[in-house]
DNA sequence: AGGAATAAGGCATACGTATACCCAAATTAT
DNA sequence: ATAATTTGGGTATACGTATGCCTTATTCCT
């Protein structure tokens, strides 16, 4: 037998024991008014005493309620699969948190994005919806998005927030994310800035910062060179690359907007290879603030976003979902961090 | 009513249509054998068509098995509570992927070292098993390990491998790895090695590594000096205070090799404040090979942990186990990553 | 050919909780 | 004083699956 048959107690043990009904015993755990405050405090004593805890799966199948979250995280396929984006990561703390203090189980999943996530984590009664987090071709993914509304499931996703998202998104103001770094730069004395990420609709929040930065150039009455903006999508290579780029096409730029921190450190060490100084010759600017943006020489000037609200945001509008209560507001403020990499 | 009644589908709808009882359902999409391959082809069909999908709540309070691991996180508590090591983030992937590759869902906490994780996560039948992941001082969390042990809680956690461990243990082989790093600074003509790290058993991971080192320095018959070791915890401040302390107490030293990576990063920084060359004055070795590591100037020689290993052994036992199998061996052996901070 | 073993699946039930409904006693209202 | 509530809790049952125990055809063996 190996194992102790030590009888985990259920609420009819402690019923007995209480003199009352099990269901007593339910409704006195879970506060319910309709139990006597005397009798309330007899059963957690008797419940503590027996170490007695509420069987999870008797009581979501019963309530038909998990009190669980499935954090899923999708990205374009990587190679390897390991590395999973820093900034998602950090992320991840600040969800965990908002969850822990409503009492709710977290699940997490790095599995591609696939067709079946309603079928795997909502129909399964596995959790009560879905958090999904992942930067990624948007249109790549647009039609799983419509599957999980079509199929009833609720969900939040991190992303552009937009008047025709699908589903509920929270995010933040990457276009005055933008617009802050761009002023920045500005105020630094650059005019020529070279944004460095991906423009088109494909990547959404990418395409709000360099509309944001559009703005701040606009505003100073500087011109908006389409020549400055060049493709990268989220590694070191793509912005070494990027910088090369620039440099082989003989434009000439003062200071560098990354649409990521990665991007930007990948900037920075193809800019010092060329024998340019940072920020001397050109100021760099990224995006998340990963840990890595502060280890890096000169340090990363960066924007940051609020992880906190973000995790409290998506977690308290999920559940507003779940429970048909009014959504709270969806846009998050960042935060501009100066470092040496911007001068200064 | 808003929300639709579309009526999930259970395993009676499909004993229905397939014209059969509710358990031969079961049977068949468990792969009972005592279902004809005719019938589980026919109800598979069937469930396909429904879009069926078990629930999970009744399938695991009827089997008493949930198929799912909870993974906790715990470190000594600091202050924001927001930062996780990243070593053990970066572990989180290669944990994801062991359980998912099983077909179990995983459930994570970073909530600190409690005495109710057996009750929270075993007793409530949340998970079948534990895994616990964190640094700390190894005496503090003693106590609750056996109370895991008492409370026969399913467990396994990373750590420093002994005979005496408190329950089972998955670790990197920390002597191994130790003398991989001071062998490689001894064959860099390096002479005078400090270690930057707690040596003590409080923290049994670190005090191995320094082992090893020993053992390095004692096979090229050099002296182990006491002076060349200082205490650091795990972060970038504690790294550069012990260099500083080091200098300060105007000990000689060519080398120096950290506990972790980023102890090392810390110490860079400060030799580099105190116009001390890295590699050619001193050269540093990290431990852990973080993200972060090949990004600093010079990048960070380290010592590599095998975390595809890592993931999958934890599971494996944690699963042995819990099927009362055989656990499988628990010693990973460590990789060396030579990068510019120790020259050539 | 007749009994033994096997195959395929039905029946009944248990897992542990939450909740709709009901009922008696105590309280309040009129 | 009697009807109307309220309080506190009991009764019965449902949530959806998995499994032990039977039953009935088949197939097999000698």
């Amino acid at each position: 037998m190996g194992r102790k048959r030590s009888a985990k107690p259920t609420s009819f043990d402690i019923a007995y024991r209480a003199g009352v009904s099990q269901p007593t015993v339910s409704r006195a755990l879970r506060g319910s008014k309709s139990v006597s405050e005397a009798t309330r405090l007899r059963i957690q004593e008797i419940a503590r005493e027996l170490n007695y805890s509420v069987d999870k799966n008797a009581s979501s199948l019963r309530s038909q309620r998990s009190n669980t979250i499935a954090l899923l995280f999708f990205e374009d396929p990587t190679p390897d699969g390991a590395n999973i984006n820093p900034f998602f990561l950090a992320m991840l703390g600040s969800i965990t948190r908002a969850t822990a203090n409503r009492g709710l189980d977290l699940l997490i999943s790095f599995q591609k994005m696939e067709d079946h996530w309603h079928t795997r984590y909502q129909d399964s009664h596995r959790a009560d919806g879905l958090i999904l987090l992942g930067y990624g071709d948007y249109t790549l993914y647009e039609s799983r998005l419509k599957q999980l509304v079509a199929s009833e499931t609720e969900f939040v996703r991190w992303g552009s927030v937009r008047d025709d998202n699908i589903g509920a998104t929270v995010g933040s103001d990457n276009v005055g994310a933008g617009r802050l770094a761009g002023e920045h730069l500005i105020a630094q004395g650059r005019r020529r800035i070279a944004f460095l990420g991906q423009a088109d609709e494909h990547y959404p929040e990418f395409a709000d910062r360099y509309r944001g930065l559009g703005a701040a150039l606009e505003q100073a009455s500087l011109p908006i060179d389409p020549l400055l903006q060049r493709d990268a999508l989220s590694s070191e290579g793509d912005g070494r690359a990027a910088v090369q780029a620039l440099l082989a096409a003989g434009v000439q730029f003062d200071a560098i907007f990354a649409a990521s921190d990665l991007i930007a450190i990948g900037a920075m060490r193809a800019l010092g290879e060329m024998g340019k100084n940072v920020p001397r010759d050109v100021a760099v600017i990224g995006f998340d603030d990963i840990p890595a943006a502060s280890l890096t020489s000169p340090p990363l000037t960066t924007i940051s976003q609020d992880l906190n609200s973000a995790g409290e945001l998506l977690v308290e509008s999920l559940l507003a979902g779940i429970e048909e209560r009014p959504k709270p507001s969806k846009v998050i403020p960042a935060k501009l961090v100066v470092r040496g990499s911007t001068g200064g």
